[in-house]
DNA sequence: GTTAGGG
DNA sequence: CCCTAAC
């Protein structure tokens, strides 16, 4: 084989933003709530999980610590909260046999095996296989040790960022930099003091409070079964690898924006695809899943982030929830619903989670292992930028908020020989090892996506040396991405993540149409099929993309719609979690096939409408066209001249007056009929 | 899963 | 178009 050129792209701290803005949309409220009903326990998953990775990640031995951070303490403050425990400290577990976990911190302080972290370290080095192989050893060895031994429980839930509360903390100051970083506001409803507990620099990597929570969680307080229980990671299966892998090899550098962990020691190792963690998967993709959502304004997000005076609207939304909550408890479901929205803050700002939690225990709980469970922040992160969380102390209101999640600057060394669709794959591959998944990579080329997998990057160009700098990776949800099965509470089973399907969705070009059935000839109808004319926000965001090849930037705005349009990823549409539909209004095709149907089938019979006209409209279901069918109505009614959108043929209106008028009385009599033979019988 | 109706 | 209740 002849010598490949190899190709290093380095990511510099690429940022997916996850803030919403749009709460205003129903499904978007209701992704909320699902998050809510999670206890909004998703950030803390999501936190040890991502935070997990990069621990394992990095080469650590595991003989050698005594503290850790992790999900297990990720879990602990979550339960501390439940708890109705404010504080966020960090206390000893003095419960005994603490498991000990080795920390990034610890292979600072003995200087063990960490060979990678440097600072020097070569990158951008054309000499590729340097940097990998200087520790490949080390770390995978390391790795797959704790793979097979099951060790590695706690290392993945072990943090190596911090989580920050109110303020950003010493970045600068601390051996540990860390570009993962939670930023977590506490706020104490009582004092109206934003209680902040952060860890600083220092703190995060010295864990001067070795804390290692092993075991079960503290019992919830709450009597709520539906309350989540943290999961605990068992063991990490293998991950298989395709065998272009073998090709390209990820370094993970680590530099003053990094947050491997610790820039001191070097760290530059080869990126030895840690299995990602299920756990908080879930969590993940549906905060990913806001990538729909509009990121907030930069200004005030800026804004409030770190003042409590910038909090304070959210505060007294909160407050309002308080006031309520207590008459809440009863109420019937609707009505608790309609609670929430009043409740949901501004989209502006930009709060995705907001969780009542009905802690039925309020403080009640003291027992030991909830002490345990209290921890100081420090040392806990992960790549989350801008995030913040206020916690409502007493009673339990969590608010979170997450504005981004910054993914570590990964090297990717790549011949240049390679596909595009091996490039994505790589990049995917490096991303999803850090977010746990349900990402796939999309590629841009001086602001131009780059859609045809299988061009040599020789053929895109991408090789090219003055156009490297404008190549660009945007984060974007997988819609080919079987979602994973949830493990089930309290049994951390990993799965494997080789699901991941190949990618299917750059597919280029609208596929035929279907040709329409017999039957719906008969009604003139021809409808459209689902990849119509939906607007594909994808093509105008690609084209705003940076094409800045260092930011890995979420391509914002990408219409859900728009990736499901790949057939047989209808799928996908789990991702769409928090997304409205796109609105398509009915052509007058369309209202002609539904009228006709109905003339047929009458009012109340949705399904066969649906069936009979609108099979081949996957996007149209029948509650839509019952819906559409309740609007024809009304439009008939009204006067023209209020009548808004495409106009609707008055003859068409009329015969949806007549039919609704006919169908109504077959109706009415219906109901007349019931009662008598009900009183027959 | 469908249907009906409020939002 | 979404959501919920009722079936």
């Amino acid at each position: 084989m002849v010598m490949q050129k190899r190709l290093d792209y380095g990511f510099n701290g690429y940022q997916v933003p996850v803030t919403p803005k749009a709460y205003r949309s129903a499904r978007k409220r209701r992704a909320v709530r699902k998050m809510v009903e999670d206890n909004a326990m998703g950030a803390f998953d999501l936190l040890a999980t991502v935070a997990g990775k990069l621990l394992l990640e990095g080469e650590s031995s595991p003989a050698s610590s005594h503290t850790s951070i992790g999900k297990d303490q990720c879990a602990g403050i979550k339960e501390n909260y439940l708890a109705g425990d404010k504080t966020l400290k960090a206390e000893p577990c003095d419960q005994g046999s603490c498991d000990r976990i080795p920390l990034v911190s610890d292979y600072m302080s003995t200087g063990q095996n960490l060979s990678s972290c440097s600072k020097a370290s070569p990158v951008h080095q054309n000499e590729s296989h340097s940097v990998m192989t200087t520790t490949s050893n080390g770390s995978e060895r390391f790795v797959s040790d704790m793979l097979a031994s099951g060790k590695c429980k706690n290392e993945l839930g072990s943090l190596t960022g911090k989580i920050e509360a109110g303020y950003s903390g010493n970045r600068g100051s601390g051996e540990c930099k860390l570009d993962n970083e939670v930023k977590i506001l506490v706020k104490d409803e009582t004092n109206k003091s934003g209680e902040v507990v952060t860890g600083n620099g220092p703190d995060m990597c010295s864990f001067q409070d070795p804390v290692v929570w092993e075991g079960e969680p503290p019992p919830l307080v709450s009597s709520d079964s539906s309350t989540k229980v943290p999961m605990y990671v068992d063991h990490i299966p293998q991950r298989s690898f395709p065998a272009s892998r073998d090709d390209v090899k990820l370094v993970g550098r680590d530099d003053d924006e990094n947050f491997f962990g610790c820039t001191h020691p070097s760290t530059a190792m080869k990126y030895s695809r840690p299995a990602p963690s299920r756990i908080g998967d879930r969590r993940i993709r549906k905060i990913l899943a806001s990538k729909y959502w509009k990121v907030a304004p930069k200004s005030k997000d800026e804004t409030h982030s770190n003042s409590y005076r910038d909090m304070k609207p959210n505060y007294h939304n909160r407050k309002n929830c308080y006031k309520r909550q207590r008459s809440q408890m009863n109420m019937p479901f609707k009505k608790r619903r309609l609670f929430d929205r009043s409740t949901v803050p501004n989209p502006d700002q930009g709060i995705i989670r907001e969780g009542f939690f009905d802690l039925r225990g309020k403080g009640t709980n003291v027992n030991a292992s909830a002490s345990c469970s209290k921890m100081q922040a420090t040392g806990m992160s992960s790549s989350v930028g801008g995030q913040h969380s206020s916690f409502q102390s007493r009673n339990s209101h969590v608010k979170l908020r997450i504005k981004s999640f910054r993914v570590p600057e990964l090297f990717i060394e790549i011949p240049d020989t390679a596909t595009v669709g091996s490039l994505k794959k790589t990049v995917m591959e490096a991303v999803t090892a850090v977010l746990g998944g349900g990402l796939c990579v999309g590629v841009l080329l001086q602001g131009k996506k780059v859609r045809d997998d299988n061009k040599t990057l020789l053929q895109t160009g991408i090789s090219q040396d003055d156009h490297l700098d404008s190549v660009g990776f945007s984060l974007e949800p997988n819609p080919s991405r079987t979602p994973l099965p949830l493990c089930s509470e309290g049994s951390p089973s990993m799965l494997p993540c080789d699901e991941v399907k190949p990618l299917t969705r750059y597919q280029p070009g609208p596929t035929s149409k279907p040709i329409p059935e017999p039957h719906m000839a008969s009604f003139g109808g021809f409808i459209e099929s689902d990849h119509d004319s939906a607007p594909s926000p994808t093509e105008m965001s690609a084209e705003k993309s940076t094409t800045d090849s260092k930011a890995l930037v979420a391509v914002p705005d990408v219409s859900v719609d728009a990736l499901a349009v790949v057939p047989g990823n209808r799928k996908s549409r789990r991702f769409d979690i928090g997304q409205r539909r796109i609105r398509r209004p009915f052509s007058v095709t369309e209202v002609e096939a539904l009228v006709q149907a109905v003339e047929k089938l009458g009012t109340g019979r949705w399904r066969d409408v649906k069936l009979r006209a609108f099979d081949n409209a996957k996007h149209r279901t029948y509650v839509d066209l019952k819906d559409k069918w309740k609007t024809l109505v009304h439009t008939a009614r009204i006067s023209p001249q209020q009548r808004r959108g495409e106009p609707v043929p008055q003859e068409l209106l009329d015969r949806v007056l007549t039919a609704h008028a006919y169908w109504s009385q077959q109706q009415a009599k219906q109901q007349l009929k019931q009662p008598e033979t009900c009183l027959l019988v």
